[in-house]
DNA sequence: AATATCTGTTTCAATATTTGAAACTGTGTT
DNA sequence: AACACAGTTTCAAATATTGAAACAGATATT
């Protein structure tokens, strides 16, 4: 491990939960020295990614990445096009939506489309969504390599709610019958009362970079909707996919035999 | 200058100018080692602020920096109000507005809202804006520090238009009047026939973190829309100041008072 | 008011890492 | 077929990193 790795691991202690941190906590979480770590924040001070609270002393994110993302987002444009298909969603259901990217083996929130409805679904873009317990999540996992997944299902899943699934066979069981329709659905796996249907959008080899979902409470949430929304997305993702400039995993259900699960090659990776 | 240091100054060469690079150019332009760069990218791969294009090899931005610029928005909310601001910007004057940020001694935009009107001026999130020759740079030079005034202020500065300002001492002079007026006005300095006007708003320490601007083609601008754009800037960057938490430079114009230009002190870091 | 206990920061010799020229590999060009 | 060029790997020499411990400043406790 270079030096440049343990500066860097560094930064992903900072999420939409923990955006600021003390030197202290740091050294503690990274299992790292203290001084290690105090130059380490200083060298990431200095280049702008982080920036230090006069007078609290406490480390958070800087103004570099925000420049960062935006150079970003002038050469992958993802956000124009999600935005629409994120609205477009929105109109056709009423409902609130988002889309998720991986980085660094982690699902977070990428951007929201809040519903018009009073009763919203809480979810803030930059979050981390758990794999185990989110349907994005699950239907990321569902498409992954073996490997990923296995690395993921661990046996000490934390348990959200009551219904929240933590059996890694239950899960697998569950990924692939979501392979085989091209969305999943969870049901109050982190909020009670909350139903998340979602699919999956690829890169140039077929593997998953994202997801896309939609969030109701379960309230107003019937099955033949739920059915009709996991339809719905995986249009949506097919588009996404395209956009992306990725190809469809072998056994997506392509969007030009809607209704028809395909399922050219039984291997995957 | 550290190892982190080394790495991190190749992320600074990525720009919406550049967003993608190659490892020889690279090299050539931090004028590092090539064989060192190799590593350095590699480590900046790892941590997923960049990612190699699989068949050109070239480099640019990862998806790390995405989610970090979410959970830095999600601390440090900006974006939200900024967006109001800018809205209301446009809706009384419609034309395009934007937002800039400083960042590593570098001012780029951060929000853009275009003009309702056909005649846009282009612009795009993420560009640097050159303190010398943009109405932006040029109210954000006149309440910066004087150290990083002389160093912005070089005797080789580029012209882009036959009417860019390009002599210190001129620019020097205008700086002057600018941080008198709190808003500063520029008539092709970059691009003929636009004309933009900005204003600065403040951190804790009273030094400038950001501007606000409004830029339009020259042909549909008068003198005395010019002054009535810049006063009403001044109250924007008022509002921008105190919604980032941070207090008026000391000549700054107190919204309270309009026209009346207070000076209470004189005098300055 | 004095003491203890947290912070973040600095120091310094032992040590492990970075360093860079050169060689290597693969791809595309003359 | 030879050449040029990009990215990647190698390895001994040179240099930066390392971490325990001391320091300083602020806040909490006795």
């Amino acid at each position: 491990m270079t030096t440049i790795d343990k500066a860097l691991t560094l930064l992903a202690c900072f999420t939409t939960d923990q955006p600021s941190q003390k030197l202290t906590d740091l050294a503690r979480q990274s299992g790292m020295n203290k001084a290690g770590v105090f130059r380490y924040l200083s060298g990431l001070v200095r280049a702008g990614l982080l920036e230090q609270d006069a007078e609290t002393r406490r480390y958070r994110l800087g103004p570099e990445v925000i420049r960062l993302a935006q150079v970003r987002d002038s050469s992958i444009p993802i956000r124009n096009w999600m935005r629409r298909l994120l609205s477009q969603i929105t109109e056709q259901t009423g409902e609130t939506c988002h889309a998720a990217l991986i980085s660094q083996e982690r699902l977070f929130t990428y951007m929201v489309n809040d519903s018009p409805k009073s009763l919203q679904v809480r979810i803030s873009p930059g979050m981390q969504l758990p794999f185990h317990a989110t349907a994005s999540g699950q239907v990321f996992l569902a498409f992954a390599a073996d490997d990923f997944v296995t690395a993921q299902l661990t046996d000490n899943l934390p348990a959200f709610t009551d219904g929240t699934v933590t059996d890694p066979a239950e899960l697998r069981s569950r990924l692939q019958h979501f392979r085989k329709k091209g969305f999943s659905i969870s049901e109050g796996g982190v909020d009670a009362d909350v139903v998340s249907v979602a699919t999956s959008f690829f890169d140039a080899n077929a593997l998953p970079v994202g997801t896309i979902a939609i969030q109701a409470p379960a309230a107003r949430m019937t099955d033949s909707m739920i059915q009709s929304f996991g339809t719905m997305l995986c249009g949506i993702g097919v588009q996404a996919t395209h956009y992306y400039g990725g190809i469809l995993s072998a056994d997506f259900p392509d969007s030009h035999s809607p209704g028809v699960v395909t399922q050219h090659h039984q291997t995957r990776a």
